[in-house]
DNA sequence: ACATGAATGGAACGCTGCTCCAATACTATG
DNA sequence: CATAGTATTGGAGCAGCGTTCCATTCATGT
């Protein structure tokens, strides 16, 4: 944007990419995707669309750039020491608990596979696959089996949190949903109500990692 | 919607739900989900958008009931009698087909956890690790891995969908991408680069079955 | 023939993302 | 210090969206 010498600051409240962004990610938090207007963030900045449309290319790129920003905070915090696996789970965990506290990223990590989320995501999993020993016809199945399970449970998570209204406590959610499958019909569906009671209680963050064990046990069992 | 007793077809231009969301359908494999819109739909069926609402709830029980059908017919052409392991694959294998021909169904799975479409592919998958064998308490976190697994590959599908003209030949899109991704800094993305020669020829239909399988594996090591 | 309610189609409302542009703030120069 | 020139601002306005409202038409039961 700046044309070549001066980053001598401006006025204290100039608008900035960054401060766009950081105030986007404040309304997506607080009041989900669907709060994020254009209108609501210039209200919010105190100024007018034309001025964010000058730093910001268009609506996509605001949300595009603020999941990045998080995934990426997310990879990096991943010590470098661990072992492969532990890193592989502490990355997937690091998406889980990013998209619980942002749901909105879960739904926006599904475009553009070339952005650097799903970049960055791609490359640490592939790469402690890699340490891990997992030969070299496999790596490019295993890391991709293992970054759609975990856009899935993303994916899946997202939608959930837009269903129910910010800040709702998540058995609650979790039993409303019980009691619908509960109710299902036990001719169609006897499997789906033999879970309900399940899914009631369940941890799903647990049951995100031991979906994870199970790809990565079944990427060993793939190479024995 | 009609009361009582008058089955007697009306005018036969008339419009029910059926012709709407046939309409909606087509629309969309046409165009793309941007395509869908309630002018476009009346105009489509030479009517108002009054018409339509009183039909239809509003448009998401449209692209909800659309995706239900097509979800529904893939899952019960799956043949009854195949061994769980293959019904298994097929029913993947069906609802990847499905969204390679209607990628807004990819996107729509991920809303309503309890609506018919997702319900479906559950209750399918969970009954079939129930025949395999899956021990009780091992079959929840199954069941589980392996629906957010498909639904992960699902949303991804559809996401890619999205990005390219309708029509364009899949091996383009994927020598975009895997252009994108070779011309990565090596030092921050040595993974991706390395990957992306087998991205720009790989099958990503029987990457997806083998994503299946290496969860079918680790479930089956889990119980041993 | 009339009354009734189902069904229709289109005008209108409030909202969206985005563009356009006159006005302003700031910097570099004479 | 004055002036010219560019970077930045804020808001009016546009086209399009989903949805609602309602006067009108159609098909029927009496």
């Amino acid at each position: 944007m700046a044309k070549k010498t001066h980053r001598i600051e401006r006025r204290s409240d100039a608008l900035s990419r960054e401060r766009i962004i950081a105030a986007a990610i404040e309304i997506l938090d607080r009041g989900g995707e669907g709060a994020l207007t254009v209108r609501a963030l210039a209200a919010h900045l105190a100024t007018g669309s034309g001025a964010i449309y000058w730093h910001v290319a268009d609506k996509n790129e605001l949300l595009a750039t603020a999941t990045d920003d998080i995934i990426a905070r997310v990879v990096s915090e991943v010590a470098g020491g661990a072992r492969p696996r532990e890193a592989i789970r502490a990355v997937a965990l690091g998406v889980f608990d990013a998209i619980d506290a942002h749901p909105w990223v879960g739904a926006q990590l599904f475009r553009e596979p070339w952005r650097p989320a799903t970049l960055e995501i791609v490359e640490s999993v592939g790469s402690r696959l890699k340490a891990l020993g997992v030969p070299e016809a496999a790596l490019f199945d295993s890391a991709s089996a293992l970054v759609h399970y975990i856009l899935g449970v993303a994916g899946q998570n997202a939608a959930n949190a837009r269903l129910v209204a910010p800040g709702t406590d998540r058995s609650v959610f979790l039993a409303g949903v019980a009691g619908k499958w509960a109710a299902l019909d036990p001719a169609k569906y006897p499997f789906v109500r033999q879970m309900a009671t399940q899914l009631r209680d369940h941890d799903d963050r647990a049951q995100f990692l031991a979906g994870v064990d199970l790809i990565l046990a079944g990427i060993a069992t793939a190479q024995a």
